[in-house]
RNA sequence: GGCCCGUUCGUCUAGUGGUCAGGACGCCUGGUUCUCAACCAGGCAAUAGGGGUUCGACUCCCCUACGGGUCACCA
């Protein structure tokens, strides 16, 4: 039988960077045993908007390449695909109710009517006699047939017998052997007592089990924070008649040492926001978008990260191959992927690996493929038009080709070729004030741009040449000119090399721009 | 608090009784260099603590500490 594993968000809005992680395992899984990677949505909770709030997911998850072979379709329109449709949990109750149905008649389960003010008070005098709280229900002696009478009648929680004195042992693949005593296992709720349209809805625990079930998943691959209700869910496969599958708890990502969440994540930085701007993005449409911080990938597609550098880095974040490599191609992972190299301790998510990773994989481009990719955010910014004529593609690529490694995040591409593409230049204050704070630079300036004046052809090659001709007749270091003509030219101190920016700029900008930075 | 899980450089990790405890990010120093980036060479830095077991423990056992998860008609 091949493995079928599945990824089960819950649509909240957003991609979350620990929930991508988890699916990664299960895909990787997948595909590397030549199985099937499944998508669920487990929205058993409320219906708020449900097909906007399934979008972010799926487009997270086609945006990194995680293609899943069941599940939502993927114009997130509310359809779904595969053998067992539909794989929203919203749209399976009536599966659930039968299950649920079928256990109370056969005496596995049964109606709890008892008030949530009494269960409070049994809670709060376990609590002062140091016992633990153990919910056992209303109606766990009372015959099926009874019961099935009492909650046709009325309809309140259905709770799953659980029979204490017995063990429930289960390997982990990632923690081991694991095994709890029924006796500190509750009988948990299967079905909720019916809603306002008269719904009785499924728990997750219960949901849960019935669709593992009923889509034949053979590995379920989930965050550390299931692993106490595992034990639970076996009870519930058992009633069931249904093997339980094989489990890997993986451990969760931190952040400074504690779980990484939306809710105790900072605002974007005001460094975050400024790049964001400097993107093309308003004010509004920073602040319309609660799902852009550091925990989501949408945060990290619009910044300009490679999927495949952001995946690389989550894959070694809990896993590693050997200990040795780092940068591990997505083919290499598929093949060498396990469980048991999965680490059992939480990891800390680092933002300053996760760039380097970035950088490796920016090197691995070529100037084609990276221009093309940086072209979204140039026409974000306005920096080009909708449609990008020969000419200007022609000086996108040599800049391009210039920025070489300069260019970690497709966003860079703004820093570079803004001074060039844009026909007033800015002045960084600081860098004009660091270039002509020596009293000569200025007349040294002009006396290099009546040099340049000679420069024929005006190319790169041609540049340098008259660059290293002029400090060198003068006894001087390229130093003394570099940063004034730079800063003369576009108005920031930091670049690519000086003669790739003349020569991109032309002869009669450059000595325009020179003319009027004389003038400063 | 009960139950469960975890603990190797600042961070990600290798390691399964005998290693100078290895690699990577970051950091520092030097080199190269027209700035920046890249690149090259080097450096700093860890087995949470205490008991056992053993000729020998990072590795096995126990205790402590610390961190985390979970105890819902949330997922």
């Amino acid at each position: 039988m091949s493995i079928r594993t599945r990824f089960a968000p819950s649509p909240t809005g957003y991609l979350h960077i620990g929930g991508v992680r988890t699916a990664l395992f299960n895909w990787l899984l997948a595909r590397g045993q030549g199985g099937q990677f499944i998508l669920r949505i487990d929205d058993t909770d409320d219906s708020r908007n449900r097909a906007e709030a399934v979008k972010p997911i799926i487009d997270g998850f086609k945006w990194l390449g995680m293609t899943w072979d069941e599940g939502p379709a993927d114009d997130a329109g509310g359809d779904s695909f595969g053998p067992h449709k539909p794989y929203f949990q919203g749209q399976r109750n009536g599966k659930y109710e039968a299950a649920a149905m079928k256990l109370m008649a056969e005496g596995k389960a049964y109606p709890d009517y008892t008030t949530p003010e009494q269960q409070d008070a049994a809670r709060k005098q376990a609590e002062l006699a140091r016992k633990p709280y153990v919910h056992r229900g209303s109606n766990r002696d009372v015959s099926p047939e009874e019961n099935l009478q009492q909650y046709q009648a009325r309809k309140v929680p259905i709770l799953l017998k659980v029979i204490p004195g017995q063990k429930v042992t289960f390997t982990d693949h990632v923690r081991g052997r694991i095994d709890v005593s029924t006796d500190t296992i509750r009988d948990p709720a299967l079905l909720r007592a019916p809603d306002a349209k008269g719904i009785c809805r499924a728990l997750y625990s219960f949901a849960t089990v019935v669709d593992e079930a009923d889509f034949g998943i053979t590995h379920v691959v989930r965050a550390e924070e299931h692993l106490t209700n595992t034990p639970t869910q076996i009870l519930i496969f058992q009633a069931l008649g249904a093997t339980p599958p094989e489990f890997g708890h993986v451990p969760l990502i931190y952040r400074n040492g504690k779980k990484i969440s939306k809710r105790d994540l900072p605002p974007l930085s005001p460094e975050e926001i400024g790049k964001l701007k400097a993107c093309g993005w308003t004010e509004e449409e920073i602040k319309g978008r609660d799902d852009l911080n550091l925990a989501t990938v949408a945060y990290y597609r619009e910044l300009g990260y490679l999927p495949e550098a952001l995946i690389n880095y989550l894959i070694r974040l809990g896993w590693s191959l050997d200990g040795e490599q780092e940068i591990i191609p997505l083919d290499v992972a598929i093949k060498k992927f396990s469980l048991d190299r999965v680490t059992k301790a939480p990891g800390n998510f680092d933002m300053q690996k996760l760039f380097w990773v970035q950088g490796e994989y920016m090197k691995l481009l070529s100037t084609e493929e990276k221009l093309e990719r940086c072209i979204p955010f140039l026409t974000k910014a306005k920096l080009i038009g909708d449609v990008l004529d020969a000419k200007t593609r022609a000086i996108l690529t040599t800049i391009v080709d210039a920025s070489g490694d300069r260019i970690k995040l497709f966003s860079d591409i703004l820093a570079y070729a803004a001074p060039i593409l844009k026909d007033d230049i800015e002045y960084d204050p600081k860098a004009r004030e660091k270039a002509f704070k020596d009293a000569n630079a200025k007349s040294l300036l002009a006396e290099f741009a009546e040099a340049l004046k000679a420069a024929e052809p005006f190319d790169a090659a041609t540049i340098d040449k008259v660059m290293h001709q002029f400090v060198a007749d003068r006894g001087l270091k390229l130093n003394a000119i570099q940063l004034p003509t730079r800063v003369a030219v576009t108005g920031v101190g930091v670049g690519f090399g000086l003669s790739d920016t003349l020569a991109i700029l032309g002869k009669e900008r450059v000595l325009n721009r020179v003319a009027a930075a004389l003038k400063l």
